[in-house]
DNA sequence: GCCCGAGGGATTGTATACAATGATACAAGA
DNA sequence: TCTTGTATCATTGTATACAATCCCTCGGGC
C-alpha cells in the first residue's frame, strides 16, 4: 500500500525522485525519529546511488518541511508534533470546506462517478474490517474532492496537509471505530455536490474534518491543546 | 530592497543558497518570463558557479511552484495566472483573519514593538511617496503578523502565499493609491491586537486582504472571475 | 582540575567528468 | 512533398574528486 499518495512534478523514475519519494515515505512512517540525523553517503549506500541526488531529494524534503538542514553540518529528521497535528486540521477544516463548495461547480462526471463507487465498495470494506482498503479509499475520497475543486492552487495546499498528516491518520482508522460514521459523511457530502448544494457541501465538509479531529482526540491518538 | 523577503532555512551565505534566493527574486521580479526556460550552465556562469549548486536550488523553486523541471529536458519558468492570484487571495482571506487571532494570544513583546515602529514607519514613508520603502514595510507588516500567531504550519503557508504573489503586489502598490488605507488598516488590525480582541483582529485582518484583492480588480492588475 | 588550542577524522559544499537522454538537421526513399 | 531514420549536438542525470567546515579529542599551560 506504501504508493504516493501525492504524485510530484518530478520524475518518478530518476534516482533522486525515488530518493525523495522513498524517504519522504520513510519519515512519514515513522523509519527515522524525530532528531535523527541523515547522512548523505548512508542513504545513498542504501539506495545504491551516489551523494548527488541525495542531495537533491535533502534539498526538496527540507523545504516540504520534513528534514532541517544545518549547513555544513547534516540533515535531520524534523518531526511533527501533536500541535502541528491541531493546527493543519484546523487550517483543513477551514479550507476543505471551501473545496467541496467549489467542486460543487466543477466537478467533472468521471470524478462524480469514481466519487460513488468509492462511497459504495468503502461501505463493503468497512463491513469487512479491511483496514488496509478503508484507508486507502478515505485517502481516495479526499483526493477526489481537492482534484474536483478546480483550484490548483488550493488542490496543492490541501494534498500537502492530507500527506503531512498519514501518519497520524493511520493509526486513526486502525485504532478506533470511525469507519462507519466516517463514511456517512462521504456520502453525504457527495450527495450534497450532486444536489449541487454548496452550502451544504461546505459545512458537511468542514464538520467532516472536525469530527476526525474530535475523533483523534477522544483516542488519545494526539493530545488536545 | 531586494533583500529576501522570506529567509530560508538553508544557508544564506552557501552558493546554493545565493542561487536559489537570486533566481527566485528574478522570477518574481519578472525577470524571466513564464515559459522562459532555464539552462544549469547559463545561470551558473551568470552567477559564477558550477552546475551543482544551480541544479540544487532548482529542484527547491520546483517545490515553491516557481518553475516546472521536466525530466531530462528542462526548467520552465511557471506563471502565476490571475486565476492563482485570485485563489490565493480567497485562501488568505479565510487564513490571515486566523493568523490575526491567534495572534492576539501569542505575539511577543518584540514583535508588537516592531509592529508600531512599522505603523508608524509606514505613514512616514507614504507621505513622502517612497514606494520602495512602503512595500518592505507592507511586506514586514504581514510577516510579522504571521510569526506572531504561534503556529509554524500557518506561518509557513501564509509567507509562502504572501511570497507568490509578490509580483503582482508591487505593481498594486506602485499604481494605485491605496497606501494610506492599507496604512490605516493595518494600524487598526495592531489596535485589535493590542486590546486582546481576536474578534475584531480576525474580522480586520480578514478585511484587509480581501480589500487588497478588490483594489487589484478595481486597478486593472487582474481579470475578475 | 580546568581552560584553551592544535590536529585529525568525518561530513558537507562545490566542481568536474562521464553517461544518458532528448532535440535537431538532413538525407534517403516512397 | 512528405515521411522516416540516423547522426550529431546540446542538455540534463549521476558519480566522483577535491575543498571547506565542523566536531571531537588530546595535550600543554595555568
Amino acid at each position: 500500500m506504501e504508493e504516493d499518495v501525492k504524485e510530484s512534478a518530478s520524475d518518478k523514475y530518476s534516482l533522486r525522485g525515488r530518493v525523495f519519494s522513498r524517504l519522504r515515505e520513510d519519515i512519514l512512517n515513522g523509519k527515522y525519529d524525530e532528531g535523527v540525523e541523515l547522512r548523505e553517503i548512508a542513504i545513498g549506500e542504501e539506495l545504491g546511488v551516489s551523494r548527488t541526488p541525495v542531495r537533491e531529494a535533502f534539498r526538496q524534503l527540507e523545504l516540504e518541511g520534513l528534514i532541517r538542514i544545518i549547513p555544513n553540518k547534516g540533515a535531520y529528521v524534523v518531526g511533527i508534533s501533536d500541535k502541528d497535528v491541531r493546527d493543519i486540521y484546523i487550517l483543513r477544516s477551514r479550507l476543505e470546506g471551501l473545496a467541496a463548495r467549489w467542486a460543487v461547480d466543477h466537478i467533472t462526471n468521471e470524478q462524480l462517478e469514481e466519487m460513488e463507487e468509492n462511497v459504495y465498495l468503502a461501505k463493503f470494506h468497512t463491513e469487512k474490517g479491511h483496514l488496509e482498503q478503508m484507508f486507502e479509499l478515505d485517502n481516495r475520497f479526499h483526493e477526489i474532492l481537492y482534484e474536483a475543486c478546480g483550484s490548483k492552487i488550493l488542490e496543492h495546499q490541501l494534498k500537502d496537509y492530507h500527506q503531512y498528516v498519514l501518519r497520524i491518520r493511520k493509526k486513526t482508522l486502525a485504532s478506533a471505530k470511525r469507519g462507519p460514521q466516517s463514511n456517512l459523511e462521504h456520502e453525504a457530502i457527495l450527495e450534497a455536490i450532486k444536489n449541487k448544494n454548496a452550502d451544504d457541501a461546505e459545512r458537511l465538509a468542514n464538520e467532516h474534518m472536525i469530527n476526525a479531529y474530535r475523533n483523534m482526540i477522544d483516542n488519545g491518538l494526539i493530545k488536545p491543546d
